[in-house]
DNA sequence: GCCAACGTTGGC
DNA sequence: GCCAACGTTGGC
């Protein structure tokens, strides 16, 4: 039987990681995750074939730019080892890794942005459990349900 | 184990 | 650039 398909949202600065430069390498390690809870989703939750929700955030217009997917099984993030990264971690070695990340697959750009204004006109019908319209939400690996993944996508192309 | 201080996130 | 919200650190 199949597995039903989770989906996640992932936020990334684009002066530092945009969805062009992901269309452009096509596939990513999603490295300098240091927040526990993002760090477990994708440690103990995703999966290949998962899809993702590109956010850009920390931009001039934040919001939901791009799809992506789950592309491998979840590892240690390499720049924790890396003296020279500025996510370098002394307490992280290779035997006992701190940070697991998973890579994230370019599929597509949204033919439109959908703006987070527009978002969070639709906070009520998302629901309470959608970290990213809570009030100081600062988790940058977040599930997402099927129906908010259903409402979130027909706002593509909708006016701002 | 408490909690103040500090650093970071991220919208505006 | 500002600053509120939040997570982490470290002294006690």
């Amino acid at each position: 039987m199949n597995k039903p398909k989770r989906y996640w949202l992932m936020k990334s600065e684009p002066e530092d990681f945009s969805i062009d430069d992901l269309e452009r390498v096509g596939t990513e390690p999603w490295t300098g995750v240091r927040n526990y809870q993002a760090r477990n989703f994708m440690r103990d939750s995703m999966q290949v074939g998962d899809q993702v929700f590109f956010y850009h955030s920390n931009t001039k217009v934040p919001g939901i730019y791009g799809i992506a997917q789950v592309a491998s099984t979840p590892y240690p993030d390499p720049t924790q080892f890396d003296r020279k990264s500025k996510y370098y971690d002394p307490k992280a070695t290779e035997e006992e890794p701190r940070w697991m990340l998973v890579d994230v697959g370019f599929v597509r750009k949204l033919r439109k942005p959908i703006p987070l204004s527009l978002i969070r006109t639709r906070s009520e019908q998302l629901g309470e459990d959608f970290h990213l319209v809570r009030k100081g939400a600062r988790l940058s690996v977040m599930p997402v349900t099927a129906s908010q993944w259903k409402i979130l996508l027909s706002l593509e192309g909708k006016p701002a």
